[in-house]
DNA sequence: CCTTTATTTAAGTATTTGCTTAAATAGTTA
DNA sequence: TAACTATTTAAGCAAATACTTAAATAAAGG
């Protein structure tokens, strides 16, 4: 009896030169690829999207607030701030005792094929 | 001594206003944040991401090939195809024992804003 | 109808995520 | 500098993710 692998097909009309061509444009874009999924993998959650939207529209908020706007604890609402602020998403700037969360400037068109559609 | 609720903050600039005008946006937005976030979400991963840009470049691949091209086991490709089938983000087509799977016309132009910018 | 090819599904597992509560920092003000 | 306000950080835990291998479907051809 034959061993088979499979674990790969051997597709009889399978277009090598594609399958190569294919995997120089993943090598090609890498750096792309690794920034963006880690971007919209951090606005992939509903809270964060949420934060995100509403930085949009008020321009600036305090943990605090959020945590009222959200109706959730303030440390949960600080962690996603956080994870937002490390993936150079949003930036703070200090008012006192306040920090205050806006987005930075290259995600503030981010969305706006889509929230364009949507939002008007 | 006095008990200090510190989960809430009591700001006194605070414009209640405000807080309320943001919930409402949120209301309001309610599905569009859902529907939004789990579509960045699926994207938000470095190989459902380059699936999506690789069935932008070649329109249609099986997971034959993606398996191949991502370097990946099957059932792993397979699993995330499913996803992003079900999250209405691609669609599949059999041609004999193949299955094509393609991005959905709504969503081709979801990373435009983004792509154009980095990969033209 | 049995085998082959292509693919999915299921089960198990390690890692990551997102919350909670409690403790630690950091300015502000008395 | 002590008390207060705003916020972050740490630790713990339940749930979700993403892989692995093995088994199950599904169409095609001898």
């Amino acid at each position: 009896m034959q061993k088979v692998d499979n674990n790969s097909c051997i597709r009889i009309d399978r277009d090598d030169k594609q399958i190569i061509g294919a995997k120089s444009l993943l090598k090609e874009h890498s750096l792309f690829l690794s920034k963006y999924s880690s971007a919209f993998s951090l606005l992939g959650n509903k809270v964060r999207l949420s934060i995100f939207l509403l930085l949009k529209n008020e321009t600036s908020l305090c943990v605090c607030d959020l945590a009222e706007i959200l109706e959730m604890k303030i440390p949960a609402v600080s962690q996603h701030l956080r994870k937002l602020k490390d993936g150079g998403i949003l930036y703070s700037e200090r008012e006192g005792t306040v920090l205050n969360y806006s987005i930075v400037d290259e995600y503030l068109t981010f969305t706006d094929n889509i929230l364009t559609q949507e939002l008007v």
